[in-house]
RNA sequence: GGGGUGUUAGUUAAGUCGGUUAUAACGCCGGCCUGUCACGCCGGAGGCCACGGGUUCGAGUCCCGUACACCCCGCCA
């Protein structure tokens, strides 16, 4: 007798079967994804991670192994042998091998299988907390396993893509030493060096650009990053980067390769064109209009800087605008058009969801026909000769509400921000997945190479110090820093940042004076950087990179809505893994063997 | 560290004003059925209402706390 899996090799997929295959012998495997048991034949879904097929076991052909067959249940682990033959008037349109099913002669259990705590189905609305605890069997799922072929998809592309522009794949540490600044690294103690401790590498950043000195000119990694911060939707503490690092290249040289790359996934991936170049906005520019460096520019609803506005008009008549203003805050303003008609307890709810931001409140303002201002706490106050150019620069008409926030500037950016994408989803104005023209790519550029600290009234570095100030700043990275831009670039989809990098510092003089300018002494950069100092001072090329968030391009070539749903094995947003009880408990031994104490005490 | 939402059979949900034995669908178990594909029909089992306090004659329901999950702020050069 033949045997399964020695004897009886698979022929074909579960997803493969087509009329053209009428008449063969085939061999399947796979698992019971239904069973429809009708007394005399019982019809089995078998499903691999190809596809479904229906297989057929009728009692008056084969008794024994419709007797067999009476036993399958959901989820057993089964083979099959058969004989493909058409369904005739039969037909499922919504199967791919809907015009054929098996006949079988032959069924082999390998493994039966206990109720799952959840239906395995392509809809599946069970808590994601239970889903994550069996996750073997979440992916079993065919819209995870679809995410994860892409994602195997992407990184074979993207492999060949680089191979193919002479680019290596080099390798880099993940047990590096721990450099202030930045994120939080995972720590890993070193049980040959008592007291010390490894960091996990937040990037490969400085190995990359030591690749670029030591000549190996292009460098590319699909690479695991550890970050210790808190989770988000689309933040994951281990995540995989698509780093990239050139030799003798300028920003236009960078966007040109990685333009490249992302065409081609969109291209292999969705079958979509997208138009070349990418558009190009500046950070300040970015900042004022959509109160980040990650516009979603899908849909408008663009904000206006009115501060200016409030400053010429001495306040205009309402004291609180005036009072921001004069402690240096700033004034924005949002347009809501008419049709959105919300309800007062709609914009109450409104003002709850900016309070959450550190909003003071939600100021509006609705616009009457004949342009005043009603239903607003600056109704009373204001003096026309403000009101009407607010009306005019935020483009209200009649009927229209102005949503305002006027502050710290970094609070009312960020409130505003949210706001904008918030009523956007809330209006309808987002297109679902997979309609047209949803491909907003965007390069934000020329940022800042210090943000203001208002707390602490100082100017601190906003990127690493390797980022190479623009030559026409430089005077003024003593004298004003404000003024120092620098060349550094994000790649922006959809509001979600996908990319960032930057033309690196090469000049170890203009080096030196960025550290200064940092408040870091030449002691202190020696101590953090000798190593990439001195690798500077040795003929270092002028270089730049970029590193793309690889779970978050899969996140937006498959529509997923979370980065959980791209990583096979992912994380809670307390940094637990559910299905393995990661993170877990150390025992005395270990410890010690690591000169590792815990002052940890649970709570009573 | 802060704000918000949620937790009821295996799963997804309902559960009114605090009041008798906590419902339904799917799944599971048993039986019947040869053209189903969300198969159908008959029968059955299945509950520490997340956990701990409190209010009350009486709590799934009201209050407080805790845990867990999710979303956001801070954080993420």
């Amino acid at each position: 007798m033949q045997r399964f899996i020695t004897d009886l090799k698979r022929t074909h997929s579960c997803g493969q079967l087509t009329k053209a295959d009428i008449g063969k012998e085939v061999v399947l495997f796979g698992w019971v994804n239904n069973r429809r048991d009708h007394g005399g034949a019982v019809f089995i879904d078998l499903r691999d991670r190809e596809g479904v097929t229906q297989v057929v076991f009728e009692e008056d052909v084969r008794p024994d192994v419709h007797e067999t067959a009476e036993k399958l249940r959901l989820e057993y682990c089964v083979g099959v042998r058969g004989k493909v033959v058409s369904r005739g008037e039969n037909v499922n349109p919504k199967l791919k091998t809907g015009e054929i099913e098996v006949h079988a002669s032959d069924l082999e259990i390998f493994n039966r299988s206990e109720a799952t705590p959840f239906p395995i189905e392509d809809q599946v609305d069970t808590a994601e907390e239970k889903r994550l605890q069996y996750r073997f069997l979440d992916l079993r799922r065919a819209p995870l396993q679809r995410t994860l072929m892409t994602r195997a998809r992407v990184n074979h592309v993207t492999r060949n893509y680089f191979t193919e522009n002479g680019f290596l794949e080099l390798e880099t540490p993940f047990m590096v030493k721990y450099t202030p600044g930045g994120a939080r690294n995972f720590l890993v103690p070193s049980r040959l060096n008592p007291g010390k401790f490894y960091a996990l590498a937040e990037s490969p950043q400085l190995f990359k650009q030591l690749y670029m000195i030591a000549g190996f000119d292009r460098y590319f990694q699909i690479v695991r990053c550890f970050r210790d911060e808190d989770l988000r939707l689309d933040r994951q503490p281990e995540f995989t980067q698509i780093d990239v690092e050139m030799s003798f290249v300028e920003q236009n040289d960078i966007f040109g390769v990685i333009e490249g790359l992302v065409c081609r996934l969109w291209k292999e991936v969705l079958g979509v064109e997208l138009p070349r170049p990418f558009p190009r906005m500046p950070f300040d520019e970015s900042m004022a209009k959509y109160g980040n460096d990650k516009p979603d520019l899908r849909f408008g609803m663009e904000h206006q800087l009115l501060t200016d506005l409030v400053r010429q008009h001495g306040g205009g008549g309402v004291p609180l605008l005036q009072d921001a203003v004069a402690k240096g805050g700033i004034v924005k303003a949002m347009r809501v058009p008419a049709s959105a008609n919300f309800s007062r307890t709609e914009i109450d709810k409104l003002e709850e969801y900016v309070k959450g931001m550190g909003a003071k409140g939600l100021a509006r303002a609705k616009v009457a026909e004949n342009g005043e201002w009603t239903q607003s706490p600056f109704a009373k106050t204001v003096t026309p000769e403000m009101r009407l150019p607010i009306n005019q620069v935020t483009g209200a008409q009649p009927g229209d509400l102005i949503l305002f926030q006027f502050g710290k500037a970094s609070t009312v950016h960020t409130v505003m921000a949210n706001l904008r994408v918030h009523l956007a989803k809330r209006t309808g104005l987002i297109p679902e997945f997979g309609s047209g023209g949803q491909w907003r790519f965007l390069w934000v550029v020329d940022p800042p190479l210090f943000e203001y600290d208002e707390d602490s009234a100082t100017w601190q570095p906003a990127h690493h110090a390797f980022t190479r100030p623009r030559d026409q700043d430089l005077p003024f990275l003593e004298t004003d820093p404000g003024r120092v831009y620098c060349w550094r670039y994000d790649l922006v989809l959809n509001g979600f940042e996908i990319g960032g990098g930057s033309i690196r510092l090469h000049d170890p003089e203009v080096q030196a004076r960025v550290f200064k300018a940092m408040g870091i002494s030449a002691e202190e950069a020696r101590n953090k950087f000798g190593f990439l100092l001195d690798a500077l001072r040795m003929g270092a090329p002028p270089h730049g990179g970029i590193a793309l968030g690889m779970d978050r391009l899969v996140m937006l070539l498959t529509g997923a809505e979370s980065l959980r749903d791209v990583v096979a094995w992912p994380k809670t947003q307390k940094g637990t893994d559910l299905m393995t009880g990661a993170p877990g408990d150390a025992d005395a031994r270990q410890l010690r063997d690591l000169y590792v104490k815990s002052t940890y005490e649970p709570a009573k």
